[in-house]
DNA sequence: TATCAACACGAAACCGTTTTCGTAAGTCAA
DNA sequence: TTGACTTACGAAAACGGTTTCGTGTTGATA
């Protein structure tokens, strides 16, 4: 078992001084070549390679950024992180993920474990309690203490820092003005409770869209499902009323609303059209196939991640804490039609 | 903003020196009542947390470990990731994921970044190029270095150490012969090449069953789908070859056929049956519903966490180089009987 | 020959901890 | 009063790098 060699077993072996070794292995004009030229040689034949921690204690930079998502088995933030990995890892950033598992507790723990020098920023989604409960202390304690953070999809205007977020309301208003356009005059909404504010943010444009078409909003037929995605409420909501379209706020209430109302004898889309968000695996094999909101979870990791990177680097060059000014960047959704709609 | 405090300021600020402080808030018998009382006071009113950093150097541990996996949207994976998370958090470790995308070189670049002192241990899945090129020099050199190593699902026996895996060529010998017992006969299997090493079981469980069942193998019903996923041939297969059941090594080709089936008119389970691998939500929502193999990704990614870190913390005892053993943890998949199968 | 810059390198501080070891002051018994 | 212990703390090394600054040696110049 080959220990890993360091600048001074280097220094002793080649009976120079362990500076001379550090600078001729960063090619140094202040060194000689004979000198730049063995240490080299040696270093390579040896497989030297600088250890991450020393450096990072050293220059009070770890190149880690702390991802923390409510939930990594989810098609959306899968794509997000997928996003983030793949800039910051171009840009020599390693990533640490956190599971908040929706739990507030479990947020704030893990923030502090990796705000203690683990990492040079954060990239974060709120989990679902803490939006309910309303308290972002962590994460303005977080930034006070000038580490970086870049809010994405679950936000809050609580905490300032650089966001990247869907265009909800807009995108949520397009698709039932498109059902709304294509006859559909009974369109429910399937939701959450609406503390997140993705799912508010859809629900106004769902509203709003309803509303500019002199419809007027039957709150009847807005479907709030509970927290822990449980969904046997919407088999009983068929029975209930009578729908002629469904927007539901992610894929698996929509693939499941679907599955119920073919059960019930409804023709999809002749009958009742559906559309949801995210469009995952679940959209495109379902039967029919899903409608559905593509999110862009990768651009949106990929802009939070670059975002971060510079306000991280920023940090290294101002020293003059000139006034910060904070951006929300906005992604746009897109519709995919498929046979869940079309006919 | 508030810079963090180190123990440095508090002991200027107590006229005590660093070593006292140091000791004072481990609780350290050395030092008087008073001056721990009133280090600790002081540290909790300014919120000291020691630098993680720093003692990662001092000591020589991370309390990180590095997860390396070929994809990160795919729910196999994904779930392994979160029982790793899990059971790795809750022994107080971070997890810092890198993904190899299937390809060799950014497996092996990553594992050179994360193995210069990011982290304690590894626990990784093989990426699809390396299984396929069958170098693992960068693997060796890790186990070589001391780094403990896990491996799971995609594994090989070209390197000594730990692993995880499912029970592949068992459960797919018992769910064909399922298949038989229910009287198919002809049954093919979809599966990717053979490099892989779960494939390459799954395909022998599936040949076993059907000799031991007399049933002579038709090298025409088993069909490669190419590394990519990608899985046009599907539709070809079944205009060509009459078959009564399809074993699928996932999800997608399992889903994907049997919409391709139905779309030839055929009628499941009646005409044919249906078994795939992964139980996700795929299986869940396609319709009919596939018959599935649970791979308990969440048990998988616990046992190798917990190996892993047995392992890291025995080397901090044992300096005497005793042969050491490395075990396999072999878990058995259930099959998840749903409407692709029962009727 | 004395002066001086350029060159090539080493000493040492530093990042923030942990930990070993040394020691001054206090206590106690002889 | 002296010697032997405690008690309570500080000095310093160490982890593995980076970086500033100082300095001995050269060769060129006046």
């Amino acid at each position: 078992m080959r220990r890993k060699i360091t600048l001074k077993d280097i220094a002793r072996e080649l009976d120079v001084s362990i500076s001379t070794v550090s600078k001729a292995l960063k090619n140094s004009e202040e060194i000689g070549r004979d000198t730049k030229e063995k240490v080299q040689a040696f270093a390579k034949l040896y497989n030297y390679k600088p250890n991450n921690i020393a450096v990072s204690l050293k220059n009070k930079h770890t190149k880690n950024i702390g991802v923390v998502i409510p939930d990594i088995v989810h098609h959306f933030f899968t794509t997000v992180f997928r996003g983030i990995e793949k800039y910051a890892n171009s840009r020599g950033y390693n990533v640490i993920i956190c599971v908040s598992d929706e739990s507030f507790d479990k947020e704030v723990i893990n923030m502090e474990m990796l705000a203690n020098g683990s990492i040079d920023g954060f990239i974060m989604a709120l989990s679902g309690e803490t939006q309910l409960k309303n308290d972002y202390a962590h994460l303005k304690e977080v930034t006070n203490q000038g580490i970086p953070l870049v809010l994405f999809d679950r936000v809050t205007d609580e905490v300032n820092c650089d966001k990247v977020v869907l265009n909800d309301e807009e995108i949520a208003y397009e698709v039932v003005m498109k059902l709304i356009n294509s006859g559909r005059k009974r369109i429910a909404l399937f939701t959450t409770e609406n503390f997140f504010n993705v799912s508010k943010n859809r629900e106004d444009g769902y509203r709003k869209a309803l509303m500019d078409s002199g419809i007027v909003v039957d709150e009847e037929l807005i479907l709030r499902l509970p927290f822990n995605e449980n969904i046997d409420a919407i088999d009983p909501f068929f029975d209930k009323h009578t729908i002629d379209a469904v927007l539901a706020v992610n894929e698996i209430f929509a693939v499941h609303a679907m599955g119920v109302a073919q059960k019930k004898g409804m023709k999809i889309p002749d009958d009742i059209s559906f559309i949801g968000f995210t469009n995952g695996m679940l959209s495109k094999y379902a039967s029919p196939q899903l409608s559905s909101v593509a999110q862009h979870g990768d651009k949106m990791g990929e802009i939070a991640a670059k975002m971060l990177i510079e306000r991280i680097e920023a940090e290294y060059k101002e020293d003059e804490e000139e006034e910060v000014v904070y951006r929300t960047e906005i992604i746009k959704g897109t519709l995919i039609e498929r046979a869940s709609t079309i006919n």
